[in-house]
DNA sequence: GTGTCATGCGTAT
DNA sequence: TACGCCTGACACG
């Protein structure tokens, strides 16, 4: 699920295993051999995720950049450790931990320039500038007319939020989709700033999202929620809306598909 | 087994 | 606006 919430969990679990060890890195799939080879026996300095990406800090001052795109995905391994699938693209092992890491849409290696080139395309994180991020947030929508539903997957207005989240966050604030971004009154670009980082961080704490609130699915704790109970409109074409019964519907912006209560959020 | 779709995004047209 | 890239889960027969 690599929406924003998804490489900060990451920067942080990998990082409380890695930060301050010497790794050994290779790339069984071949695809990032130079790289892998670059930064074998270095030690790691810190692993760091702003938006949906993620750098790997070393000690000689270059960074593993890495984004998981649609398909990538890591996983974190215990000794004894299995072969490496033939589709890893870098494997960064230390002797009590692996990371595997298979199908992202970017593995690179990058100077220091580098990041800052990466880090100038992405606006504000609602995980890392949760108090100074609203006004940038707002800045990046005051002049758009693309709708709101668009904007929310531009990651120079948010750095982060995805095709889950965007869904979610408009129901939750009953804010229509097709709204032009400009036209979005400023007090709800801060309702929607507020509850992304609301959202995006019990997203990383938790590993998964959920946005329902259990009064609105009759159970008594978030962590008790089963899949197809934690969210409001993400994939939930045709099914009764949580809040109101009303079908929920979707369409296309930009051939990504959206989920909204034509009630709850009307416009 | 095969086909479809997906939590993303850059590039070409 | 369309396509390509990359993998895995699921529906269907």
């Amino acid at each position: 699920m690599p929406e924003g919430h998804v490489l900060h969990r990451a920067a942080r679990l990998q990082g409380k295993r890695f930060n301050g060890k010497r790794i050994e890195a290779e790339s069984p799939q071949g695809r990032f051999a130079d790289g892998a080879a670059a930064v074998d026996g270095q030690m790691m300095e810190t692993i760091e995720a702003r938006g949906k990406h993620l750098f790997y800090w070393f000690e000689s001052g270059v960074a593993v950049h890495v984004h998981l795109g649609l398909f990538g995905k890591f996983k974190l391994q215990k000794p004894p450790f299995p072969e490496p699938s033939p589709n890893a693209r870098l494997v960064l092992s230390i002797e009590d931990d692996r990371i595997h890491l298979a199908g992202p849409t970017t593995c690179e290696l990058l100077t220091p320039d580098g990041v800052e080139d990466v880090l100038a395309g992405l606006g504000p994180d609602p995980i890392v500038d949760p108090a100074d991020g609203l006004e940038r947030f707002a800045q990046a929508l005051s002049r758009r007319t693309v709708p709101i539903g668009r904007a929310l997957l531009d990651q120079k207005a948010v750095a982060g939020v995805g095709n889950v989240y965007r869904s979610e966050l408009l129901f939750m604030i009953g804010l229509s989709p097709f709204v032009a971004a400009k036209d979005v009154p400023h007090d709800s670009l801060e309702r929607l700033w507020k509850l992304a980082v609301e959202e995006l961080r019990a997203g990383e704490r938790s590993g998964r999202i959920v946005t329902v609130d259990p009064n609105d699915v009759d159970r008594s704790r978030r962590s008790d929620l089963k899949r197809g109970e934690r969210l409001y409109a993400y994939k939930r074409r045709g099914k009764p809306c949580r809040r109101c019964a009303t079908p929920i519907r979707s369409s296309d912006i930009d051939d990504r598909t959206i989920w909204w209560c034509p009630d709850c959020q009307p416009g």
